[in-house]
DNA sequence: CCTCGGTTGTGAAATATTTCACAAGTACCA
DNA sequence: TGGTACTTGTGAAATATTTCACAACCGAGG
């Protein structure tokens, strides 16, 4: 399969599995009641059901469970992925503490920070190694995708390390603007966030530039 | 001015925004040196300069500086913007605890929360006050940008308050899906992100589907 | 069996965005 | 002054994405 969607769809699609995941597998939905829970006009969820191969059905809409399943097997989202977090800091021992259930798609399974005493003093049920153990220990625990929450200037060597130990996918939350071509990079920064919000408000009022 | 730039300039330039923050304002960089710090091809940054209205040189590349304050005026980034959080849970609070700094552009003005005793026992230097008061502090703290940090089932009404009080943009941090036509929203959901993630991974070895 | 109301799937049209390619500007140097 | 080695800004071409419009399908009710 794979004809390579376009990204807004992927994106899309994800938004669609996560309001499923939520819902009574039998809810028949149509695609414009399905539009209104995730703000998506009708025809484009049509659309992109229609590129990714849709399912059989015609007429009477999509029911849940098997638009859900439609999607996870799209993405293969069925077996569950191995996640570290490199940098236990207030976010990233979050992270830790508090891991996303989302019906165990996601499992933590290994912490890392340069800082040895963090490491012994922290309590907590994911083990914790060393930072300069990182590739050996990705390896060893088959680790899938790695959260990057350390400061701006260790954002490199971590993901080289997370690259060198096979990693598949950086979800990076260090202000440090990370990618890569040969693995998926996404880079999360929360004031950047603030400020594209900023930048999308029609008008501030502010002295109103113009007019 | 107000062309309506496309979504991914304004976003491309944000980016860029940020990554010269961090620098010196004199350092000379050309939209090719630029393009690598950002993991954006060179030619996409200058038609997103030209279609935002650039400003004047030609040859050499741009100042820090004056690419700076040029994107500043554009976004109207420069007078600092009231914000405030609602649900002092674990997220909430570390925005309250640890606000972004980015120069002083955003400065948190209050929380709020459901439950009182919270409110009462945490101590903090933004002021906290009860839910149902939201809509009359945001008008009298002029407050124009609110974050989202509450449980699912309380998202909707907790927008609702937050238009009522005239707030311009909202950050939703919760796991509801919020979107409106009168004001912008974004929806930030780390599961989903990792989700995303996934479901962007060439190809995660597994049984490999076909070939 | 036929029609009505509602829905999907999708080619084709309409838009939007990115990429290209190149004229034109600037500094430097001799 | 003329030549070299940069770089930008941008119209036009190439792509990508979204929107439209409509045939086809289904179930229910005569």
């Amino acid at each position: 399969m794979s004809v390579q969607l376009p990204v807004q769809t992927v994106s899309r699609l994800c938004l669609i599995y996560r309001v499923l995941l939520g819902m009574d597998r039998e809810t028949l939905l149509s695609s414009s009641k399905l539009g209104k829970l995730v703000n998506i006009p009708a025809h484009t969820i049509r659309k992109d059901l229609s590129v990714a191969g849709k399912l059989k059905s015609s007429n009477a809409g999509y029911k849940a469970g098997e638009l859900l399943d439609f999607i996870r097997e799209l993405f293969r989202f069925d077996s569950p992925l191995r996640v570290c977090v490199a940098g236990i800091g207030l976010l990233g021992s979050s992270f830790i503490k508090n891991p996303v259930q989302e019906g165990g798609q996601f499992i933590i399974v290994a912490g890392f920070d340069t800082n040895i005493n963090k490491i012994e003093v922290m309590k907590s049920d994911v083990p914790l190694f060393p930072a300069y153990e990182m590739a050996d220990r990705i390896k060893e625990l088959k680790i899938d995708l790695g959260i990057i929450a350390v400061p701006a200037q260790a954002a490199e060597i971590t993901m080289q390390r997370m690259k060198e130990g096979g990693i598949k996918g950086i979800l990076n939350f260090s202000p440090a603007i990370l990618g890569d071509k040969d693995i998926a990079v996404r880079n999360v920064h929360f004031a950047e966030e603030l400020r594209f919000l900023t930048a999308m408000i029609p008008d501030l009022e502010k002295g109103v530039k113009n007019g």
